[in-house]
RNA sequence: GGGGGCGUGGUGUAGCGGCUAACAUGCGGCCCUGUCAAGGCCGAGAUCGCGGGUUCGAACCCCGUCGCUCCCGCCA
């Protein structure tokens, strides 16, 4: 028999019908049995007469709550029922697979195992609705995102993740063995972009994995995470970057609200606040002079950079000043910055760069970078790289590239912020960190 | 990598020098019941992360160790 959702039953009653959905509660009494199935769409009430099915209701006894079942049964239009003043009376059942008891935890307690004994049964968490929704949510996100992408001529691109050269740096890389010699996983499609662009791709973008072999232990942090990137080509400045990401997010926000606003509002009591345009922006400049006003004082080896207390508190600042959950910090000093942002030509002390803040959380970088390769190898000796490791990202200036620029943004920092979420372990379906690598 | 906090039945907590280690939830049994956050009674389940020390006596104090967690660093 074909299935039917729980939540069109209603429209069912007098007819016999299959659900199929796990056991949320086993009520089972001297004559009678009642069993609560859920499936995403809702949940309903089974009665049993003990009596008229002897075999069934022995078989329903063994039943753990969470077990997986098929039932079908006739719905019954049943006022007094609590739960949606409608039931199933049973006709057949099948155990598609029994839960063993006890259960490792009951995901649907009211107090529930710490986080970390949680994710040892990732799955048994993730069948809770507003853990669902929030990939429901993300679902609707990406979505968004790409439409937004392609209504304005953008060429979606996956860069490969096991590549032979570090971008910059290295201590962060995971390395690994390609056929004998080193290999490592990316930590950005950052220089792909680019490519990209040297390409004529104009305008491109890439949501995948990254990888940062950072024992960074924070709500933030993961060591694989996936990252939400953007390139555009023949730009004036990081303006017009900024410009593009804040309608991206706000065309986002509006689809996630759309389809889930209630929902959200009634899982996690947030109200989808649409961003207007534009989002408020401020130099670095300006946002050190708004923190020594506010009395809050960045450590002194920071150097024109910001601590997370100081993002924080600039949040704070915006919200009260613009009632925004955004801001634009950009133009930041060169010596926090890396070789490939561009600089500004009236102050080349600066790049033309940006860091996105929501809610006080870092949650992108971007800039335009610099398509000069003279210029490019300057900034990279500046900052003491070797040109021969470079050599093939410097390739990608030889032969007429644009002005361009783009951005990353890291997909479950901007679920965390949207929804309110006190972990990045929340809003991913399997956290990776230093100390996580199962399941 | 640096600093702080926490490790007590399956799970979440209480206890912070003198208990047969308490409570909730879950689990098992019985009773009652068209139940519905079900209710009632009974029961099983913890050598209090691990190792050492102080003390007449340690879950409780000290040291070490491991694990988790938060903050900082770093970032998305």
């Amino acid at each position: 028999m074909e299935r039917t959702l729980i939540g069109d039953l209603r429209s069912k009653i007098g007819q016999s019908v299959t659900v199929q959905g796990w056991l949320q509660v086993l009520r089972d009494q001297k004559k009678m049995q009642f069993l609560v199935l859920r499936d995403q769409t809702g949940a309903v009430q089974i009665v049993v007469e003990k009596a008229a099915s002897p075999d069934q209701a022995a078989l329903i006894s063994t039943c753990g709550v969470e077990s997986a079942l098929t039932i079908t049964g006739k719905v019954i239009d049943n006022p007094i029922v609590k739960l949606g003043g409608i039931e199933m009376q049973l006709e057949s059942i099948e155990v598609n697979n029994n839960a063993a008891i006890p259960l490792a935890f009951e995901p649907f307690n009211d107090t529930l195992p710490a986080l970390d004994f949680r994710m040892d049964w990732r799955y048994l968490e993730l069948r809770r609705p507003e853990n669902l929704l929030i990939f429901k949510i993300q679902t609707t996100a990406e979505m968004a995102m790409r439409e937004f992408w392609l209504k304005n001529g953008f060429i979606e691109i996956h860069s490969p993740k096991m590549v032979g050269t570090p971008s910059e740096g290295g201590a962060e890389l995971f390395s690994l063995d390609y056929f004998g010699r080193p290999a490592y996983l990316a930590q950005s499609p950052q220089f792909y972009k680019q490519m990209a662009m040297a390409a004529g791709f104009e305008r491109v973008f890439e949501i995948g994995p990254a990888f940062r072999a950072d024992p960074s232990f924070t709500s933030r942090h993961m060591t694989e995470f996936i990252s939400i990137d953007a390139e555009i080509s023949w730009i004036d400045s990081h303006e017009d970057v900024m410009s593009m990401q804040e309608r991206l997010l706000q065309y986002t926000y509006q689809k996630v609200k759309d389809a889930h606003g209630d929902e959200i509002k009634a899982r996690f009591g947030i109200d989808i606040t649409v961003p207007t345009l534009p989002f408020p922006r401020l130099t670095m400049a300006e946002a050190q002079q708004i923190l020594k006003e506010r009395n809050y004082s960045v450590p002194a080896d920071k150097k024109g950079d910001l601590d997370p207390g100081g993002e924080r508190e600039l949040g704070q600042y915006i919200k009260e000043k613009y009632n925004h959950e955004f801001v634009f910090l950009k133009d930041w000093p060169i010596e926090v910055r890396p070789f490939y942002h561009m600089r500004h030509a009236d102050n080349p002390k600066l790049t033309k760069s940006y860091d996105l803040i929501a809610k006080g959380l870092e949650i992108t970088t971007g800039a335009q970078r610099e398509h000069r390769r003279d210029i490019l190898e300057k900034q990279a000796l500046d900052k003491g790289l070797n040109l021969d490791i470079l050599s093939g990202y410097l390739d990608y200036f030889k032969f007429g590239c644009p002005a361009h620029g783009g951005f990353g943004m890291g997909l479950s920092r901007l679920l965390m912020v949207m929804l309110g979420l006190e972990s990045v372990r929340e809003a991913v379906f399997v956290f990776r960190g230093p100390n996580r690598l199962e399941p």
